[in-house]
RNA sequence: GGUGGGUUGGCCGAGAGGCGAGGCAACGGACUGCAAAUCCGUGUACACGGGUUCAAAUCCCGUACCCACCUCCA
């Protein structure tokens, strides 16, 4: 079976048709670094990961372009209450994300594009727009340019809405607008309000980019003028998608062949507002649990639903995830685990729209066959298989991503089982005298110093309680 | 007003006409000196009311409630 994606587009699952045979060039949306991530902003960045790690896995050469918008309202805005210079808050907001989304293993993209760096593309579509009919300078003098959204007769396709039937934009600035539903492609320099660095030249005089055509722009100049995925939130259909769209085929540009959407993580129920506190930062999160089990948590849903964040389900994901972990520490006691072959019915799941709560149900019941098994070779064989999946879902412990492992210590490990040898040897004898009071309390001592024992056939087995 | 999504067992979370996805929790059993880990077993879940059908959580009609987007939100 090949792989079938949801298209927002056409609302229906289709088969994912690339536009070069074996490649797949993928734009999505990433952040308006504006303030420090939290859980919902990164469930974009590891369902788009899923995505990529698929393709790859099944053989495709992917370009993943994911930009950042370093430049916009907001940004400005929030810059000036803090005192300090927007491009110093979208610099550091900018590494933040940079290690949030490391610390959850999600693959740094192909390239990272950010607003700032490319206003000339942007201002060449601007004066392709305007030369074809579809954008004009205000009649104002503001310095502002629009898309004129009436120009565009497909304009509304990619959410079927009529343009007639939009509410009209209570936009408290129309600022010389044909129509109120035109949107900004150039916003010129407000001099008396923001600072001179935020401005650029341009034919319209002095400004910045507006928001939708740094996308079309640099998807464009990455990608090309028409390239297989383009992924981002929900809440980005309308506008953002809908106008990059509208304004990259008015250029001429087929665009994208796919819409991708994931859906959101809620808190009570609501949206993860940026203002909602800092508990849901990713840092802050990462106290509680590990980036691994984090990343576990938000694969376990399907991406195109909407997930209600809670820590007790956060934790519970966290065990469920430890069953896995357990298994494989197993498994390595046996020798190495080598990465084997995906399970086709993980394939058939990941297959189906990404499918990663079907696919994680596999990697379950694999778990169940290699636990359930007593011949080490078949216990390799699905250790391997757990490998191959987790793998693909970013999820493989052993991935050098995740940082440091105790194991990975040997001179450390070789010491502690020094130590701990000679009083599993105490314990031995304790327990072969039946003193199990004695043998209990040399347990109890190893575990107070962080170190689990467990009686397996083979003998007694040690391992850190690293609060997994 | 327009557009789209949702409501599944104690909890999380899939599925989209017929076989109880999976996880967490709980209970029983096996293994163990006791544990731990693991395995086996245990559930008459699909918001509500109608309808279609041999068969509905799934399709249709209606109702209720919730959510998102409608011009700079992942």
């Amino acid at each position: 079976m090949a792989l079938r994606l949801y298209d927002t587009a056409t609302r229906e699952v289709r088969d994912f048709v690339p536009l070069e045979e074996g490649k797949a060039g993928i734009y999505v949306c990433g952040l308006t670094v504006q303030s420090e991530p939290h859980v919902g902003h990164v469930r974009s960045a590891v369902n788009f990961d899923v995505l990529r790690r698929w393709l790859a896995h099944t053989g495709y050469d992917v370009t993943f372009i994911r930009n950042v918008t370093d430049i916009d309202d907001k940004i400005l805005a929030k810059a000036a209450e803090q005192g300090r210079p927007w491009f110093n808050l979208a610099y550091a907001m900018h590494g933040e994300l940079t290690r949030a989304l490391a610390s959850i293993n999600v693959l740094p993209p192909t390239y990272e594009p950010g607003a700032t760096g490319h206003v000339p593309e942007m201002l060449e579509m601007i004066e392709r727009l305007v030369e074809r009919g579809h954008a004009y300078a205000a009649e104002d003098g503001s310095g502002d340019v629009y898309f004129d959204v009436r120009s565009w007769p497909s304009y509304g396709e990619l959410t079927g809405q009529a343009v007639d039937d939009m509410e009209p934009a209570e936009d408290a600035d129309p600022r010389g607008k044909r129509d109120p539903r035109d949107f900004a492609l150039w916003k010129g320099w407000k001099k008396d309000s923001e600072p001179e660095t935020a401005a650029w030249p341009s034919p319209y005089g002095p400004g910045r980019p507006g928001w939708h055509i740094e996308c079309s722009a640099m998807a464009g100049k990455y990608l090309g003028p028409a390239f297989d995925i383009h992924g981002g939130g929900v809440d980005l259909r309308f506008p953002h998608h809908e106008n990059e769209q509208a304004q990259s085929r008015a250029a001429g540009h087929p665009f994208a062949s796919y819409w991708l959407h994931n859906a959101w993580i809620t808190t009570a129920g609501e949206k993860m507002s940026k203002s909602l506190g800092n508990s849901l930062q990713v840092p802050k999160v990462l106290e509680r649990v590990r980036g691994v089990e984090l990343r576990f948590y938000m694969v376990s849903a399907h991406y195109r639903s909407h997930v209600e964040f809670s820590f007790e389900a956060l934790d519970e994901a966290a065990v469920g995830f430890r069953r896995i972990e357990t298994f494989l520490d197993r498994a390595a006691a046996d020798g190495p685990v080598a990465v084997g072959e995906v399970p086709a019915a993980f394939a058939a799941a990941m297959d189906d729209d990404l499918g990663t709560p079907a696919a994680v149900a596999v990697l379950f019941d694999t778990v169940r066959e290699g636990n359930r098994t007593d011949d080490a070779a078949e216990r390799a064989t699905s250790a391997g298989q757990v490998r191959a999946m987790l793998g693909v879902l970013g999820l493989d412990p052993a991935d050098p991503a995740w940082g440091p492992q105790v194991a990975d210590d040997a001179a450390l490990v070789a010491a502690v089982d020094a130590l701990v040898a000679g009083l599993l040897e105490q314990r031995a004898e304790a327990r072969a005298a039946k003193d199990f009071a004695r043998a209990d309390a040399i347990r109890d001592q190893i575990k107070a110093a962080g170190i689990v024992v467990e009686d397996t056939p083979a003998g007694p087995r040690w391992s850190v309680d690293d609060g997994r």
